[in-house]
RNA sequence: GCCCCCAUCGUCUAGUGGACUAGGACGCGGCCCUUUCAAGGCCACGACCGGGGUUCGAAUCCCCGUGGGGGCACCA
């Protein structure tokens, strides 16, 4: 135990296969260890898991990097940037993992194998008509040491296995569930070291995690089943055991089930996604996405909005949950809007450019600045600032007619009030809201026509739409000349419908 | 089929045998503020999966059930 809650520097990593894009699940797998790792004062490391290369993907990597960019999680030893354990891409490791596959057959520990898939896939079969577990039926692990050795001179394609001992038990150790006890009977002589010369997961990722000197091994609780084999290469080898957490999956929003890669549809319907790359696109921010996950699968009494500082302060590895959480994505918003307010205004502003951009929209910066405290409060994801404030940076609005007329007047009525405002305006010399607001109130009183009537038909003729930020202060950043050539266009298409 | 894990409001969670009339957040409903939409403020609704134990006392410990999830590849 002391060693599980010890405070000493922790090194950590995040070790993905690029298989696929960046998904929330990696963001929090990447998360928690880089929480621990800057919390102890240790360090965080990248290491992809390439081992594979029938699932890998070009694009992949860069995108896990990209991903972690724009989250903040820097970490301190990758593929790109280098370290002490280089390389740091299991690919250009093969042969480290060679050599130490067959240390374990020199140690008797593992044994090399020449099954074909055929013959397996055949074995495994008949094994499931009868109602046994699919396993390796052993083999060639009854194989004299010297007859293998001399098949695989030979040039005879093997693989090696573990050497998994038939009888006893392993106790191994989860931080957040405890120990967990399992018959050997139950395990398999599992591949350590494939046909084509690289390693699987199971050996891989414990001769790096030991050689880098990982002290706590935080991953997705899908390898829980796999932790008994991972302890036994562990101790084959007379390693130091890491500290093991594993976090447990998300599911659907709907509880049932695993979220996986193909549920980005049905969350892209409603503008939203489990991929980075989308929700970079949807206007949501690294700090939303980030407290977002956090709290999926974290406790931390008391606290609730968080920046990634205050989450390293606040991180402690056994406040990690064991349950499996279903996503929300109503909560992303909230945490996204929330970040949006708390942010400077400098800050938003660099961060609304590149949507206005997109939209094909010029803006000024010094418009820009002005208008972040009127839209702030109202963003809730950084696109909004499209749908809220793209009239101020455009040449003309072009306003539904309909919505130009007042609720409970007719467009001639309508029409009225906007030359009234026109004239009321007009005669100002500027209109800054303070300038603009009375003059308008003092005409609501006299008409007898609400405010809202009186302001509604302003609103949709200066911005073109029915919601708005706040209608003076919108005024007076757009300026004087813009908003009476607005509301004169407004009143002649009320003059057309009238006439 | 076999193995493993998990279980508090709809959702994310706090809770580690008495401080629990079970706390917070999101969402939902209502009110206030208000030129629209938001934001903000206030209020309300809402949970310990079931059954057995252990104990003076259980959301908390144990067992069984149920439900959910994961795993059983020359994938990770």
């Amino acid at each position: 135990m002391e060693k599980l809650l010890s405070t000493k520097p922790a090194r950590t990593r995040f070790a993905p296969s690029p298989t696929g894009r960046m998904h929330i699940g990696n963001a929090r797998s990447a998360l928690y260890p880089f929480l621990l790792a800057r919390r102890l004062g240790g360090q965080f490391i990248l290491r992809i898991e390439d081992t594979d290369q029938k699932r890998y993907e070009p694009g992949a990597e860069q995108e896990l990097i990209n991903g972690l960019r724009w989250l903040g999680l820097q970490y301190d030893e990758g593929p790109d940037i280098g370290g002490p354990h280089s390389p740091y891409r299991q690919s250009e490791r093969r042969a480290i993992y060679h050599e130490h596959a067959w240390k374990l057959v020199e140690m008797e520990k593992a044994f090399a194998c020449f099954c074909t898939p055929d013959r397996l896939d055949k074995v495994r079969q008949e094994q499931m008509k009868n109602k046994q577990n699919p396993r390796y039926d052993g083999t060639c692990r009854a194989l004299d040491s010297a007859e293998a050795r001399r098949r695989v001179d030979a040039g005879e394609k093997y693989v090696i296995r573990f050497k998994m001992p038939k009888e006893g038990s392993i106790t191994t150790a989860d931080l957040l569930r405890g120990s967990i006890t399992t018959e050997n009977s139950a395990l398999d002589d599992s591949v350590l070291l494939k046909s084509d010369g690289l390693p699987t997961y199971h050996l891989a990722a414990m001769v790096d995690d030991h050689l880098m000197e990982i002290t706590h091994v935080i991953r997705g609780s899908e390898w829980l089943p796999s932790m008994p084999l991972h302890i036994h290469i562990i101790r084959a080898f007379g390693w130091d055991e890491p500290v093991f957490a594993h976090l447990s999956v998300f599911l659907k929003p709907s509880g049932k089930g695993k979220m996986s890669k193909r549920d980005r549809a049905e969350a892209m319907k409603d503008g939203y996604s489990i991929f980075l790359g989308d929700m970079q696109e949807l206007g949501y921010t690294p700090e939303g996405v980030l407290n977002w996950i956090a709290l999926m699968g974290w406790g931390v009494p008391e606290d609730d909005v968080m920046t990634l500082d205050r989450m390293i302060e606040r991180f402690s590895i056994d406040s990690l949950t064991p349950s499996p959480a279903a996503i929300n994505f109503q909560k992303l918003d909230h945490f996204n809007a929330t970040h949006i307010r708390l942010m400077r205004t400098d800050d938003l502003a660099a961060r609304l450019k590149p949507y206005f951009t997109r939209e094909g929209l010029n803006f000024r910066d010094d418009v820009l600045l002005k208008m972040i405290p009127l839209l702030r409060e109202r963003l809730v994801t950084l696109d909004d600032c499209i749908s809220f404030g793209a009239f101020f940076f455009k040449d003309e609005v072009t306003p539904n007619p309909e919505d130009l007329i007042a609720k409970g007047l007719d467009a001639k009525q309508s029409a009225e009030i906007a030359r009234r405002a026109y004239q009321i305006l007009g005669a100002q010399p500027d209109i800054s809201h303070e300038r603009s607001e009375p003059p308008m109130r003092a005409y609501v009183e006299e008409s007898g026509f609400s405010a809202n009537q009186v302001f509604g038909i302003l609103r949709v003729a200066v911005t073109g739409q029915k919601v708005s930020p706040p209608l003076f202060e919108s005024m007076e950043i757009i300026g004087r000349d813009v908003c009476l050539k607005r509301i004169q266009n407004a009143i002649d298409v009320l003059e057309k419908i009238t006439s």
